[in-house]
DNA sequence: TAGTGGTCTAGACCACACG
DNA sequence: GTGTGGTCTAGACCACTAC
């Protein structure tokens, strides 16, 4: 096919490396040039097999990734487009670069990152984390609407959380989770309460799975008198409804989350650009 | 100084271009080298020149800015350079880039961008414009609240603007709205009710104030009698109240907006990464 | 056919962190 | 000092768009 010089030679990508036209170029310097009709950059593939790597667990949440010189041999392309690659997962916030450190694997530990999924913002003072109350965790069988969002049958097995988050010993927060059975097997109430920290710090640490993405719809909602009780408001305050989808790798669904937000000393933060 | 080859010669950039040390490197290939105490690469530097551009107009929203090459042999910088800036331009939504045609500076007039800004999407169907109705339209001197997001004195002109927005024929959206006074003298009610489409367009083509960036507060709360006649709804609903600072060029806040939405067949829809 | 942005390479040097 | 990411350059070629 190829009598220029391949790299990516014997690895999983797919892509046809392969002039359709007779290009002139005599010491044509880019190797690859698939013509039609599933073109992909070089550093797609290799942004798509560092990917791999990190799905399959070779290089761990926290750890640091070979560099891009190493990745660049690794891979037989230059430094440039191994770059490329890097910069696109650090923009979606897979990896992190520390200059004059290394790449690292992002963490759902790490303090800075804590916020990435919880927006809501105190009137007064820092973001924290306050103590979180679980009370219920068991197994089920999917409703319809949660299976819909979770991308898997009716009835299929999924893992139910319901707890309250305080903030400055406040009840704040009422979440309705619903987990992915086939990723949770174990999951108890006893693991829940033990672990301190973010939620996506246990699944990330015990279970393996890492939240990458999520989707937020939000509406406002009146507490309903059970609602109420929890979070010690009068029935009928207007609460913040957030539906959330958060994915894994490969953009599979592996959560829903149903949270009700008590906003009058907390406010939810987004920036638009 | 530097007897290098020094780009940007003549130029604004006032980046002290002195290399402190003694730098061995005989055939040094990048010029500048700019050791303490604000440091800033090639590329910021490129890419404020070309913001200052944008801003004062040199090209307008809509236009095709200079190609790569000819903005690299302006600066006197490398292509690479140049396509850096620009790809961060391009990032925060200042440019787009279209493969084969240019780099164009983006506009709140076109269809792909105009929602952008207004993140209420219908249960069913795609996001569309309703009708708008301009409830009041005047200049009045700034609050103290207002005054202090908009960061002028209490007691600066503004403009105040309350209206509401239809989808599909039901009222959904009230808005509040305050204007810095300097940035919009002349607007009136006739000239925002005459206009169709995005109230953004119309400040970027009549009063020439690009918004840039956005900051929204999120809560829950019920409304009052007042605003439950406007929308049709009971007092006591729950409402969306969405508290919005704009920013145009330099990060500086142009507009406070205060919006309550109606949530029953739509949601404000987020993205979290 | 010409012009634009997009990809890829190879090599040099700079800034930063750590031992 | 050594290794890492970060910047900058110069040049080649590819993909897309328009004339």
């Amino acid at each position: 096919m190829s009598s220029l010089p391949t790299p990516l030679v014997g690895t999983a990508v797919a892509a046809a490396q392969d002039n359709g036209a007779a290009t002139s170029g005599a010491g044509a310097q880019s190797p690859v040039a698939a013509v039609s009709p599933t073109f992909s950059p070089l550093y797609q593939q290799i942004k798509a097999l560092i990917t791999q790597s990190l799905q399959s667990g070779e290089w761990k949440p926290g750890e640091m990734i070979p560099s891009e010189m190493d990745l660049a041999a690794r891979y037989k392309v230059s430094q440039g487009t191994v770059r490329k690659a890097i910069d696109e997962l650090a923009a979606e916030n897979l990896v992190a670069r520390r200059q004059g450190k290394g790449t690292f694997v992002t963490t759902h530990h790490e303090d800075g990152v804590k916020f990435r999924f919880l927006r809501l913002v105190p009137d007064e003072g820092e973001p924290h984390y306050g103590a979180s109350q679980v009370l219920e965790c068991k197994r089920l069988r999917a409703p319809a609407e949660i299976a819909r969002l979770l991308d898997i049958r009716t009835g299929d097995s999924v893992v139910q959380i319901r707890r309250v988050l305080f903030f400055s010993g406040e009840p704040t927060v009422l979440d309705e989770i619903w987990l992915l059975g086939t990723n949770f097997k174990g999951l108890t109430a006893e693991k829940l309460t033990e672990w301190k920290g973010p939620m996506y710090a246990l699944f990330e640490a015990e279970f393996g799975t890492r939240m990458i993405r999520a989707s937020e719809k939000i509406r406002a909602v009146a507490a309903d008198a059970a609602t109420a009780a929890l979070l010690s408001v009068e029935a009928g305050t207007p609460l913040l409804s957030v539906e959330r989808v958060s994915f894994t790798y490969g953009d599979r669904p592996v959560e829903v989350r149903r949270g009700l937000y008590v906003t009058t000393r907390h406010y939810y933060q987004n920036d638009l650009s």
